[in-house]
DNA sequence: TGTACATCAGTGAACGCGCGTTCACTGATGTAC
DNA sequence: TGTACATCAGTGAACGCGCGTTCACTGATGTAC
């Protein structure tokens, strides 16, 4: 979301410090966790006063929805590049490739994970900013899925959730057909519910080596998908 | 784990001060959520000054561990008692009446279970004492899923998913297969993220039912289980 | 190219608030003889 | 059954800290003519 370069020095000054606060922030968020990011601290580090920070972000909540715009768009590049970056008939692979992506992000920033799929903070709302950059990687093993050319689906849905999906799969994938797309979505479900319970410790003592349970159960959710290599 | 009715006033005294406490503290997060639970706050509601609470707990991260291990308790004992209303024989009911008691406890009490199943608190540490009572619910599951008699299973495990899975399972289910323990384990993972996602709000505007999205779920998963009624 | 005015960034002080934890203390309850 | 001492619950003050946000202000940058 990078604009071109600002004309005028002012301009490159904000963009410059409005960046640079961001990066304080999401340091500090590393480290505490998000419920106590406090805007004072940020300006402590910044080497300014906390009032000026107000020139950048109207307040600590709108700081917020920065970061968490920011931590939805870098998980969903860093989930998009690892996939582009497979041979692209081999869709089980693409697949595997974005999941793995996006546990390996997880790992490398656990508290901008909890901050996007953690609890909510109390006190917050989400604004509209947040909700494009949080589709990019639902979009994204859509597109997957629906290149698979899968034998018609056993799944009967009942009546609500068909009606449902229907209305997602018109806004989303025209050409998907119910039951599949109920087997994305449980797989995204899965997916994000399967690095939380590693991420919050859910299995610990139960499970000791988390790659190769996630790469398991990602590959089964893969086949039960259909997703095969297509060439032939 | 009550115990025994205390001798002294002094004892008894105690024992309903330290309920009454955590009874506000819950109150408390369940309105601003835990990362905000003030110890000075839960005294004022109580009428009692801030320090005198250090007589019941030594720290906030005592009340807090306490309130975590309620509320593990809370929501087992809800699942337990929901599938032991149902018929023995019925397999997928038990299922389906555990997973459906864990979301509807989830749904009353939104901040509690945030508290056990969403983003770990910063700084928080948990001691020995919540692992048992974070049992229960997987150890139920396990319960059920171990009386069905069913198929054996094409699932291939790789070697260290094997190894952890035979650990785990000689640990919970010594008659269980391997394979059977994984697609369990996979239930639990998928049973809690899908209550996450409605309640975390990843599914606004993809989902309207999430009632029969959750219902048709949870069935899917115990057909994958080989969850039937085994009455003749 | 130079000047007058408008815009903006950053300052420093202040408001009003909350927190966890410690400590010396009073007075009530419990226990041993 | 009564008394002496020990234990414990609760008080009130204090320590030392942090926070978000507002506001009047100075001085630098940008813009229109």
């Amino acid at each position: 979301v990078t604009t071109s370069a600002p004309r005028t020095a002012r301009a490159r000054a904000r963009a410059e410090l409005t960046a640079e606060i961001k990066a304080v922030a999401r340091r500090h968020v590393a480290t505490n966790g998000a419920a106590d990011l406090s805007l004072r601290a940020v300006a402590r580090d910044l080497g300014m006063v906390s009032s000026a920070v107000y020139r950048y972000f109207p307040s600590r909540d709108d700081l917020l929805t920065a970061l968490i715009v920011d931590a939805y768009n870098a998980v969903g590049e860093a989930a998009e590049t690892a996939e582009a970056a497979v041979r692209h008939t081999d869709l089980l692979r693409r697949w595997l490739a974005a999941a793995r992506a996006v546990r390996s992000w997880a790992q490398d920033n656990p508290q901008e994970y909890a901050l996007i799929f953690g609890s909510p903070i109390p006190g917050y709302q989400a604004p509209q900013d947040t909700v494009d950059p949080a589709t990019r990687i639902p979009l994204l093993l859509v597109t997957i899925i629906g290149e698979a050319v899968a034998p018609p689906d056993d799944l009967v849905l009942p009546r609500p959730v068909g009606r449902d999906l229907r209305r997602l799969r018109d806004q989303v994938a025209p050409s998907m057909s119910e039951p599949r797309l109920a087997r994305a979505v449980m797989a995204w479900t899965h997916l994000i519910g399967s690095i939380s319970f590693e991420l919050f410790g859910h299995l610990v003592g139960s499970i000791d080596d988390y790659s190769a349970w996630f790469d398991f159960q990602m590959k089964e959710l893969g086949r039960g998908l259909g997703l095969t290599s297509t060439s032939r």
